[in-house]
DNA sequence: GCTAAGCTACAACGGTCGGTGTAGAAAGTG
DNA sequence: CACTTTCTACACCGACCGTTGTAGCTTAGC
Protein backbone atom coordinates (compact mmCIF):
# COMPACT_ATOMS: atom_id res chain seq x y z
CA UNK A 1 0.00 0.00 0.00
CA UNK A 2 0.86 3.42 -0.60
CA UNK A 3 1.62 6.60 1.12
CA UNK A 4 -2.21 7.90 0.82
CA UNK A 5 -0.71 11.84 0.70
CA UNK A 6 -3.14 12.49 3.91
CA UNK A 7 -4.55 15.75 2.08
CA UNK A 8 -3.68 18.85 4.12
CA UNK A 9 -0.82 17.79 5.97
CA UNK A 10 2.61 19.00 6.87
CA UNK A 11 5.85 18.13 4.77
CA UNK A 12 5.95 21.41 2.73
CA UNK A 13 6.07 24.65 4.50
CA UNK A 14 2.77 26.12 5.25
CA UNK A 15 0.48 23.02 6.27
CA UNK A 16 -0.27 21.01 8.70
CA UNK A 17 -0.20 21.71 12.58
CA UNK A 18 -2.00 24.09 14.05
CA UNK A 19 -1.87 27.86 12.42
CA UNK A 20 -1.73 29.62 16.03
CA UNK A 21 1.04 27.37 17.53
CA UNK A 22 3.05 27.92 14.12
CA UNK A 23 2.62 32.11 13.78
CA UNK A 24 3.64 31.92 17.77
CA UNK A 25 6.26 29.76 16.91
CA UNK A 26 7.28 31.94 13.64
CA UNK A 27 7.03 35.42 15.87
CA UNK A 28 9.10 33.78 18.78
CA UNK A 29 11.88 32.26 16.33
CA UNK A 30 12.02 35.94 14.90
CA UNK A 31 12.72 37.31 18.33
CA UNK A 32 15.57 34.98 19.22
CA UNK A 33 17.22 34.91 15.47
CA UNK A 34 17.01 38.42 16.01
CA UNK A 35 18.38 38.69 19.20
CA UNK A 36 20.95 35.70 19.49
CA UNK A 37 21.83 34.83 15.81
CA UNK A 38 21.17 31.50 13.76
CA UNK A 39 24.15 29.24 15.65
CA UNK A 40 23.27 31.09 18.73
CA UNK A 41 20.00 30.40 19.03
CA UNK A 42 18.69 27.25 20.23
CA UNK A 43 15.53 25.98 19.42
CA UNK A 44 14.83 25.64 23.38
CA UNK A 45 15.19 28.88 23.50
CA UNK A 46 12.47 29.44 20.64
CA UNK A 47 10.02 26.79 22.31
CA UNK A 48 10.56 28.50 25.36
CA UNK A 49 9.69 32.41 23.51
CA UNK A 50 7.04 30.75 21.31
CA UNK A 51 5.58 29.05 24.46
CA UNK A 52 5.27 26.16 22.91
CA UNK A 53 7.22 22.18 23.00
CA UNK A 54 10.28 21.60 20.92
CA UNK A 55 8.54 18.89 19.08
CA UNK A 56 5.76 21.28 18.03
CA UNK A 57 8.61 23.24 16.22
CA UNK A 58 10.32 20.10 14.76
CA UNK A 59 6.94 18.83 13.69
CA UNK A 60 5.49 21.87 11.68
CA UNK A 61 9.86 23.08 10.22
CA UNK A 62 11.69 19.99 9.73
CA UNK A 63 14.78 21.44 11.00
CA UNK A 64 16.35 24.69 12.60
CA UNK A 65 17.77 25.57 9.46
CA UNK A 66 14.22 25.23 7.45
CA UNK A 67 12.48 27.38 10.17
CA UNK A 68 15.18 29.92 9.65
CA UNK A 69 14.07 30.12 6.35
CA UNK A 70 10.66 30.36 7.34
CA UNK A 71 11.46 32.71 9.82
CA UNK A 72 13.25 35.28 7.25
CA UNK A 73 10.50 34.15 4.42
CA UNK A 74 7.46 35.27 6.51
CA UNK A 75 9.42 38.08 8.57
CA UNK A 76 10.64 39.77 4.70
CA UNK A 77 7.08 39.71 3.52
CA UNK A 78 5.37 41.65 6.00
CA UNK A 79 7.77 44.05 6.10
CA UNK A 80 7.62 44.62 2.39
CA UNK A 81 3.46 44.56 2.68
CA UNK A 82 3.81 47.13 4.72
CA UNK A 83 6.92 49.57 2.91
CA UNK A 84 4.38 48.90 0.21
CA UNK A 85 1.86 50.34 1.08
CA UNK A 86 3.97 53.42 2.13
CA UNK A 87 5.17 53.34 -1.22
CA UNK A 88 1.58 54.09 -2.53
CA UNK A 89 0.07 56.57 0.10
CA UNK A 90 2.85 58.82 -0.37
CA UNK A 91 3.72 57.96 -4.48
CA UNK A 92 0.25 57.91 -6.30
CA UNK A 93 -0.79 61.56 -5.68
CA UNK A 94 2.39 63.42 -5.75
CA UNK A 95 1.74 66.81 -7.38
CA UNK A 96 5.26 68.78 -6.06
CA UNK A 97 7.80 66.26 -6.95
CA UNK A 98 10.52 67.69 -4.74
CA UNK A 99 7.96 69.06 -1.58
CA UNK A 100 6.38 65.48 -2.14
CA UNK A 101 9.74 63.17 -2.57
CA UNK A 102 11.13 65.10 0.64
CA UNK A 103 8.38 64.43 2.87
CA UNK A 104 8.38 60.80 1.96
CA UNK A 105 12.30 59.79 2.11
CA UNK A 106 11.74 61.03 5.70
CA UNK A 107 9.17 58.61 6.33
CA UNK A 108 10.66 55.99 3.98
CA UNK A 109 14.31 56.40 6.15
CA UNK A 110 12.61 56.24 9.77
CA UNK A 111 12.82 53.48 11.54
CA UNK A 112 9.55 51.42 11.92
CA UNK A 113 10.16 50.12 15.43
CA UNK A 114 7.16 47.71 15.15
CA UNK A 115 10.10 46.00 12.91
CA UNK A 116 12.84 46.28 14.71
CA UNK A 117 13.96 42.82 15.32
CA UNK A 118 13.42 42.22 11.23
CA UNK A 119 15.99 44.43 10.24
CA UNK A 120 18.34 42.73 13.26
CA UNK A 121 17.38 39.38 11.53
CA UNK A 122 18.89 41.17 8.34
CA UNK A 123 22.24 42.39 10.05
CA UNK A 124 22.47 38.43 11.23
CA UNK A 125 21.91 37.25 7.64
CA UNK A 126 24.07 39.92 6.03
CA UNK A 127 27.23 38.97 8.96
CA UNK A 128 26.77 35.05 7.79
CA UNK A 129 25.36 35.39 4.00
CA UNK A 130 27.72 32.71 3.90
CA UNK A 131 26.41 30.30 6.02
CA UNK A 132 22.90 30.41 4.64
CA UNK A 133 21.96 28.20 2.02
CA UNK A 134 21.20 30.84 -1.70
CA UNK A 135 18.01 29.40 -2.25
CA UNK A 136 17.24 30.92 1.16
CA UNK A 137 18.57 34.12 -0.26
CA UNK A 138 17.20 34.10 -2.67
CA UNK A 139 13.15 33.35 -1.75
CA UNK A 140 13.84 36.02 0.79
CA UNK A 141 15.06 38.88 -1.70
CA UNK A 142 12.01 37.69 -3.75
CA UNK A 143 9.47 37.81 -1.25
CA UNK A 144 10.65 41.30 0.55
CA UNK A 145 13.31 43.77 -1.25
CA UNK A 146 12.41 42.87 -4.87
CA UNK A 147 9.03 43.23 -4.81
CA UNK A 148 9.33 46.60 -3.13
CA UNK A 149 11.56 47.62 -5.30
CA UNK A 150 9.42 46.75 -7.92
CA UNK A 151 6.62 48.46 -6.63
CA UNK A 152 8.75 51.70 -6.15
CA UNK A 153 10.19 51.49 -9.93
CA UNK A 154 6.27 51.37 -11.00
CA UNK A 155 5.72 54.13 -8.82
CA UNK A 156 8.50 56.06 -9.85
CA UNK A 157 7.52 55.77 -13.66
CA UNK A 158 4.45 56.87 -13.55
CA UNK A 159 5.96 60.14 -12.44
CA UNK A 160 8.40 59.53 -15.36
CA UNK A 161 5.77 59.70 -17.45
CA UNK A 162 4.04 62.72 -16.23
CA UNK A 163 6.84 64.05 -16.74
CA UNK A 164 7.91 64.96 -12.72
CA UNK A 165 10.71 63.09 -13.20
CA UNK A 166 13.80 62.03 -15.97
CA UNK A 167 14.76 58.33 -16.14
CA UNK A 168 15.08 56.07 -18.78
CA UNK A 169 15.83 53.34 -16.29
CA UNK A 170 12.97 53.43 -13.62
CA UNK A 171 14.25 49.96 -11.65
CA UNK A 172 17.69 51.53 -11.34
CA UNK A 173 15.97 54.48 -10.07
CA UNK A 174 14.62 52.86 -7.59
CA UNK A 175 17.66 50.88 -6.51
CA UNK A 176 19.00 54.57 -6.48
CA UNK A 177 16.25 56.20 -4.31
CA UNK A 178 16.34 53.32 -1.98
CA UNK A 179 20.42 53.51 -1.42
CA UNK A 180 20.21 56.77 -0.84
CA UNK A 181 17.97 57.88 1.40
CA UNK A 182 18.28 55.16 3.68
CA UNK A 183 21.70 54.26 3.60
CA UNK A 184 22.78 56.82 6.15
CA UNK A 185 19.96 56.13 8.39
CA UNK A 186 20.37 52.33 8.41
CA UNK A 187 24.22 52.88 8.28
CA UNK A 188 23.94 54.30 11.70
CA UNK A 189 20.97 52.46 13.54
CA UNK A 190 23.34 49.57 14.51
CA UNK A 191 23.95 48.04 17.43
CA UNK A 192 22.06 49.07 21.11
CA UNK A 193 23.24 52.29 19.25
CA UNK A 194 20.56 55.38 20.73
CA UNK A 195 18.41 55.70 18.21
CA UNK A 196 19.01 58.90 16.07
CA UNK A 197 16.99 61.81 16.66
CA UNK A 198 14.11 62.93 14.85
CA UNK A 199 15.78 65.78 13.06
CA UNK A 200 19.32 63.70 11.85
CA UNK A 201 17.26 61.10 9.83
CA UNK A 202 15.57 63.94 8.04
CA UNK A 203 18.23 65.79 7.83
CA UNK A 204 20.02 62.71 6.33
CA UNK A 205 16.93 61.68 4.09
CA UNK A 206 16.44 65.15 2.81
CA UNK A 207 20.20 65.05 1.69
CA UNK A 208 19.68 61.86 -0.27
CA UNK A 209 16.78 62.74 -1.74
CA UNK A 210 18.76 65.91 -3.31
CA UNK A 211 20.84 63.88 -4.38
CA UNK A 212 18.33 62.29 -6.14
CA UNK A 213 16.70 64.69 -7.58
CA UNK A 214 20.21 66.16 -8.79
CA UNK A 215 20.47 63.01 -11.42
CA UNK A 216 16.43 62.36 -11.95
CA UNK A 217 15.13 66.03 -12.06
CA UNK A 218 15.49 69.25 -13.74
CA UNK A 219 18.15 71.41 -12.26
CA UNK A 220 15.22 73.51 -10.60
CA UNK A 221 14.96 70.43 -8.07
CA UNK A 222 18.52 71.41 -7.34
CA UNK A 223 17.84 75.13 -6.46
CA UNK A 224 15.22 74.73 -4.14
CA UNK A 225 16.85 71.53 -2.71
CA UNK A 226 19.36 74.31 -1.08
CA UNK A 227 16.74 76.03 1.08
CA UNK A 228 15.37 72.47 2.52
CA UNK A 229 18.46 70.89 4.48
CA UNK A 230 20.44 73.57 6.51
CA UNK A 231 18.98 73.55 10.27
CA UNK A 232 21.82 72.89 12.65
CA UNK A 233 20.53 69.90 15.08
CA UNK A 234 21.80 68.02 17.72
CA UNK A 235 23.50 64.65 16.46
CA UNK A 236 24.44 61.31 18.77
CA UNK A 237 27.94 60.61 17.52
CA UNK A 238 27.94 56.81 16.30
CA UNK A 239 30.82 55.40 13.95
CA UNK A 240 30.62 53.13 11.05
CA UNK A 241 34.32 51.56 10.64
CA UNK B 1 56.63 32.83 48.98
CA UNK B 2 54.64 34.71 47.16
CA UNK B 3 54.17 35.07 43.33
CA UNK B 4 57.58 37.06 42.23
CA UNK B 5 55.85 38.14 39.26
CA UNK B 6 57.64 36.50 36.74
CA UNK B 7 59.10 40.33 34.55
CA UNK B 8 57.86 39.73 31.03
CA UNK B 9 55.54 36.76 31.39
CA UNK B 10 51.84 36.08 29.84
CA UNK B 11 48.29 37.05 31.71
CA UNK B 12 48.27 40.70 30.25
CA UNK B 13 47.26 40.19 26.87
CA UNK B 14 50.55 41.79 24.35
CA UNK B 15 52.64 39.92 26.36
CA UNK B 16 54.35 36.33 26.82
CA UNK B 17 54.61 33.64 23.94
CA UNK B 18 56.50 33.71 20.95
CA UNK B 19 55.49 36.92 18.56
CA UNK B 20 55.71 35.40 15.51
CA UNK B 21 52.99 32.45 16.93
CA UNK B 22 50.80 35.22 18.35
CA UNK B 23 50.80 37.10 14.71
CA UNK B 24 49.90 33.70 13.94
CA UNK B 25 47.11 33.16 15.76
CA UNK B 26 45.47 36.76 15.50
CA UNK B 27 45.53 36.51 11.69
CA UNK B 28 44.03 33.06 11.14
CA UNK B 29 41.50 34.25 13.73
CA UNK B 30 40.36 37.35 12.19
CA UNK B 31 40.15 35.12 9.10
CA UNK B 32 38.14 32.73 10.57
CA UNK B 33 36.03 35.06 13.08
CA UNK B 34 35.59 36.78 9.77
CA UNK B 35 33.77 34.00 7.88
CA UNK B 36 32.45 32.13 10.64
CA UNK B 37 31.40 34.58 13.38
CA UNK B 38 32.21 34.09 16.77
CA UNK B 39 29.94 31.27 17.72
CA UNK B 40 30.34 29.41 14.78
CA UNK B 41 34.20 29.75 14.87
CA UNK B 42 36.08 26.79 16.65
CA UNK B 43 39.10 27.21 18.47
CA UNK B 44 40.40 24.15 16.09
CA UNK B 45 39.39 25.75 13.17
CA UNK B 46 41.25 29.08 14.06
CA UNK B 47 44.34 26.40 15.37
CA UNK B 48 44.28 24.71 11.70
CA UNK B 49 44.20 28.23 10.82
CA UNK B 50 47.69 29.34 12.36
CA UNK B 51 49.40 26.64 11.73
CA UNK B 52 48.99 25.98 15.70
CA UNK B 53 48.00 24.09 18.55
CA UNK B 54 45.15 24.95 20.29
CA UNK B 55 47.51 25.37 23.17
CA UNK B 56 49.12 27.70 22.24
CA UNK B 57 45.80 29.98 21.79
CA UNK B 58 45.01 29.35 25.44
CA UNK B 59 47.93 29.75 26.56
CA UNK B 60 48.82 33.27 24.83
CA UNK B 61 45.13 34.79 25.14
CA UNK B 62 43.37 33.04 28.42
CA UNK B 63 40.00 31.77 26.35
CA UNK B 64 38.00 32.47 22.86
CA UNK B 65 36.23 35.63 24.53
CA UNK B 66 39.26 37.59 24.97
CA UNK B 67 41.03 36.35 21.65
CA UNK B 68 37.99 37.51 19.85
CA UNK B 69 38.43 40.97 21.63
CA UNK B 70 42.20 41.01 21.38
CA UNK B 71 41.38 40.57 17.66
CA UNK B 72 39.01 43.55 16.87
CA UNK B 73 41.50 45.57 18.46
CA UNK B 74 44.43 44.64 16.61
CA UNK B 75 42.56 44.74 13.16
CA UNK B 76 40.79 47.98 14.02
CA UNK B 77 44.14 49.69 14.83
CA UNK B 78 45.74 48.67 11.70
CA UNK B 79 42.94 49.82 9.89
CA UNK B 80 42.85 52.96 11.38
CA UNK B 81 46.36 53.19 10.64
CA UNK B 82 45.80 52.99 6.80
CA UNK B 83 42.91 55.15 6.99
CA UNK B 84 44.74 57.82 8.71
CA UNK B 85 47.91 57.78 6.54
CA UNK B 86 44.86 58.29 3.41
CA UNK B 87 43.55 61.15 5.44
CA UNK B 88 47.27 63.23 5.71
CA UNK B 89 48.19 62.41 1.85
CA UNK B 90 44.73 64.02 0.82
CA UNK B 91 43.67 66.23 3.51
CA UNK B 92 47.10 68.10 4.68
CA UNK B 93 47.21 70.12 1.08
CA UNK B 94 43.84 71.19 -0.05
CA UNK B 95 43.86 73.89 -2.30
CA UNK B 96 40.60 73.54 -4.19
CA UNK B 97 38.08 72.09 -1.28
CA UNK B 98 35.58 71.24 -3.84
CA UNK B 99 37.72 69.26 -6.42
CA UNK B 100 39.66 67.90 -3.91
CA UNK B 101 37.13 66.70 -1.57
CA UNK B 102 35.54 65.24 -4.17
CA UNK B 103 38.67 63.38 -5.46
CA UNK B 104 39.50 62.73 -1.64
CA UNK B 105 35.51 61.23 -1.30
CA UNK B 106 36.14 59.15 -3.97
CA UNK B 107 39.67 57.25 -2.41
CA UNK B 108 37.79 56.83 0.96
CA UNK B 109 34.88 55.43 0.09
CA UNK B 110 36.67 52.65 -2.05
CA UNK B 111 36.91 49.15 -0.02
CA UNK B 112 40.46 48.64 0.69
CA UNK B 113 40.68 45.27 -0.52
CA UNK B 114 43.46 44.16 2.24
CA UNK B 115 40.95 44.65 4.64
CA UNK B 116 37.95 42.73 3.46
CA UNK B 117 37.83 40.41 6.62
CA UNK B 118 38.24 43.39 8.57
CA UNK B 119 35.21 44.82 7.41
CA UNK B 120 33.47 41.56 7.48
CA UNK B 121 33.94 41.09 11.04
CA UNK B 122 32.70 44.76 11.41
CA UNK B 123 29.84 43.55 10.12
CA UNK B 124 29.95 40.23 12.91
CA UNK B 125 30.42 42.63 15.19
CA UNK B 126 27.59 44.61 14.69
CA UNK B 127 24.93 41.83 14.05
CA UNK B 128 26.06 40.49 17.47
CA UNK B 129 26.75 43.30 19.68
CA UNK B 130 24.46 42.64 21.90
CA UNK B 131 26.59 39.58 22.65
CA UNK B 132 30.04 41.40 22.51
CA UNK B 133 31.04 43.13 26.05
CA UNK B 134 30.66 46.37 26.38
CA UNK B 135 34.66 46.90 27.34
CA UNK B 136 35.51 44.82 24.18
CA UNK B 137 33.17 47.44 22.15
CA UNK B 138 34.89 50.83 24.13
CA UNK B 139 38.59 49.19 23.49
CA UNK B 140 37.43 48.67 19.68
CA UNK B 141 36.11 51.95 19.03
CA UNK B 142 38.43 53.55 21.06
CA UNK B 143 41.44 52.01 19.35
CA UNK B 144 40.31 52.34 15.56
CA UNK B 145 37.49 54.34 14.52
CA UNK B 146 37.29 57.16 17.30
CA UNK B 147 41.24 57.65 16.07
CA UNK B 148 39.87 58.02 12.32
CA UNK B 149 37.81 60.59 13.33
CA UNK B 150 39.26 62.20 15.66
CA UNK B 151 42.06 62.79 12.74
CA UNK B 152 39.41 63.38 10.26
CA UNK B 153 37.89 66.39 12.60
CA UNK B 154 41.67 67.60 13.12
CA UNK B 155 42.34 68.07 9.16
CA UNK B 156 38.79 69.50 8.32
CA UNK B 157 39.03 72.04 11.74
CA UNK B 158 42.48 73.29 9.75
CA UNK B 159 40.43 73.22 6.21
CA UNK B 160 37.89 75.40 8.81
CA UNK B 161 40.86 77.94 10.00
CA UNK B 162 42.00 78.28 6.33
CA UNK B 163 38.47 79.61 5.33
CA UNK B 164 37.60 76.85 3.30
CA UNK B 165 35.09 75.29 5.15
CA UNK B 166 32.67 76.45 7.56
CA UNK B 167 31.91 74.60 10.72
CA UNK B 168 31.56 75.32 14.37
CA UNK B 169 32.05 71.65 15.46
CA UNK B 170 34.61 69.53 13.72
CA UNK B 171 33.77 66.72 15.24
CA UNK B 172 30.45 66.60 14.14
CA UNK B 173 31.58 67.71 10.66
CA UNK B 174 33.86 64.63 10.81
CA UNK B 175 30.99 61.89 11.32
CA UNK B 176 28.41 63.56 8.88
CA UNK B 177 31.31 63.70 5.64
CA UNK B 178 32.30 59.52 7.25
CA UNK B 179 28.58 58.85 6.88
CA UNK B 180 27.50 60.64 4.08
CA UNK B 181 30.48 59.51 2.02
CA UNK B 182 30.81 55.51 2.70
CA UNK B 183 27.45 54.80 4.01
CA UNK B 184 26.57 54.09 0.99
CA UNK B 185 28.70 52.16 -0.35
CA UNK B 186 29.55 50.02 2.76
CA UNK B 187 25.68 49.46 2.66
CA UNK B 188 25.73 47.71 -0.85
CA UNK B 189 29.24 45.79 -0.50
CA UNK B 190 27.10 43.41 1.69
CA UNK B 191 27.49 39.60 1.71
CA UNK B 192 29.28 38.19 -1.48
CA UNK B 193 27.52 41.00 -3.26
CA UNK B 194 29.61 41.48 -6.91
CA UNK B 195 32.02 44.43 -5.94
CA UNK B 196 30.81 47.52 -6.68
CA UNK B 197 31.70 48.64 -10.18
CA UNK B 198 33.82 51.75 -10.07
CA UNK B 199 31.65 54.48 -11.66
CA UNK B 200 29.07 53.78 -9.26
CA UNK B 201 31.50 54.01 -6.10
CA UNK B 202 32.41 57.26 -6.92
CA UNK B 203 28.84 58.74 -7.95
CA UNK B 204 27.92 57.72 -4.66
CA UNK B 205 30.68 59.37 -3.17
CA UNK B 206 30.54 62.35 -4.89
CA UNK B 207 26.52 62.84 -3.89
CA UNK B 208 27.65 62.36 -0.52
CA UNK B 209 30.52 65.04 -0.86
CA UNK B 210 28.31 67.57 -2.50
CA UNK B 211 25.63 66.76 0.33
CA UNK B 212 28.54 67.37 2.69
CA UNK B 213 29.41 70.25 0.96
CA UNK B 214 26.36 71.84 0.74
CA UNK B 215 26.03 72.26 5.07
CA UNK B 216 29.78 73.05 5.34
CA UNK B 217 30.50 75.27 2.46
CA UNK B 218 29.42 78.20 1.28
CA UNK B 219 27.10 78.30 -1.36
CA UNK B 220 29.48 78.62 -4.06
CA UNK B 221 30.24 75.27 -3.41
CA UNK B 222 26.64 74.12 -4.26
CA UNK B 223 26.92 75.90 -7.43
CA UNK B 224 30.07 74.51 -8.24
CA UNK B 225 28.72 71.23 -6.95
CA UNK B 226 26.30 71.38 -9.64
CA UNK B 227 28.82 71.19 -12.44
CA UNK B 228 30.85 68.31 -10.97
CA UNK B 229 28.09 66.14 -10.60
CA UNK B 230 25.64 66.19 -13.12
CA UNK B 231 27.47 65.03 -16.22
CA UNK B 232 25.89 62.26 -17.20
CA UNK B 233 27.78 59.19 -15.62
CA UNK B 234 27.42 55.63 -17.37
CA UNK B 235 26.65 53.63 -14.60
CA UNK B 236 26.82 49.74 -14.25
CA UNK B 237 23.59 48.62 -12.55
CA UNK B 238 23.63 46.49 -10.02
CA UNK B 239 21.42 43.75 -8.14
CA UNK B 240 19.79 43.49 -4.54
CA UNK B 241 18.84 45.67 -2.19
C1' DG C 1 -18.62 11.35 24.16
C1' DC C 2 -15.80 9.13 20.50
C1' DT C 3 -12.12 9.66 17.40
C1' DA C 4 -8.23 11.42 15.62
C1' DA C 5 -4.94 14.98 14.98
C1' DG C 6 -1.91 17.72 17.32
C1' DC C 7 0.44 18.99 21.35
C1' DT C 8 3.45 18.40 25.72
C1' DA C 9 6.82 16.45 28.72
C1' DC C 10 10.66 13.62 29.03
C1' DA C 11 14.39 10.70 28.20
C1' DA C 12 17.96 9.59 25.26
C1' DC C 13 21.63 9.69 21.45
C1' DG C 14 25.50 11.33 18.99
C1' DG C 15 28.19 15.03 18.02
C1' DT C 16 30.69 19.27 18.75
C1' DC C 17 33.04 22.45 21.38
C1' DG C 18 35.51 25.11 25.07
C1' DG C 19 38.86 24.25 28.14
C1' DT C 20 42.56 21.56 30.97
C1' DG C 21 46.44 18.50 31.99
C1' DT C 22 50.48 16.28 30.61
C1' DA C 23 54.51 14.43 28.51
C1' DG C 24 57.78 15.23 25.31
C1' DA C 25 59.81 17.72 21.14
C1' DA C 26 61.66 22.16 19.58
C1' DA C 27 63.74 26.47 19.90
C1' DG C 28 66.14 30.35 22.02
C1' DT C 29 69.92 31.78 25.28
C1' DG C 30 74.03 31.52 27.90
C1' DC D 1 76.66 22.12 25.80
C1' DA D 2 72.89 22.58 29.42
C1' DC D 3 68.87 25.11 30.87
C1' DT D 4 64.65 27.33 30.29
C1' DT D 5 60.77 28.68 27.74
C1' DT D 6 57.49 27.64 24.54
C1' DC D 7 55.11 24.76 21.41
C1' DT D 8 52.84 20.35 19.98
C1' DA D 9 50.17 16.20 20.14
C1' DC D 10 46.83 13.84 22.49
C1' DA D 11 43.69 12.28 25.67
C1' DC D 12 40.03 13.78 28.39
C1' DC D 13 36.08 16.18 30.81
C1' DG D 14 31.69 18.51 31.14
C1' DA D 15 28.35 21.17 28.89
C1' DC D 16 25.29 22.16 25.40
C1' DC D 17 22.71 21.26 21.31
C1' DG D 18 20.02 19.27 17.35
C1' DT D 19 17.17 15.67 16.72
C1' DT D 20 14.27 11.54 17.48
C1' DG D 21 11.14 8.36 19.87
C1' DT D 22 7.48 7.64 22.93
C1' DA D 23 3.65 7.83 25.99
C1' DG D 24 0.07 10.46 27.51
C1' DC D 25 -2.76 14.72 27.51
C1' DT D 26 -5.65 18.58 24.78
C1' DT D 27 -8.25 20.09 21.52
C1' DA D 28 -11.54 20.18 17.61
C1' DG D 29 -15.14 17.99 14.82
C1' DC D 30 -18.90 14.89 14.52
Amino acid sequence: MIMEEPVGRADRPGEGGRPDKRRAILDGALAVFARDGYTRASVDAIAREAAVSTRTIYNQFHDKATLFGEVIQDSARRVAQAQITLLQRYLTKVVDVEADLIEFGRVWATPMPEFRAHFALVRQINAEAGHVPQAALDAWQESGPRRVRAELARLLGRLGERGLLRLDDPERAAVHFAVLTAAEVTARTYHGALPLPEAEIHRLADSGVRAFLHGYAGLAAVRSAGEVCLTRQPLAADEHS
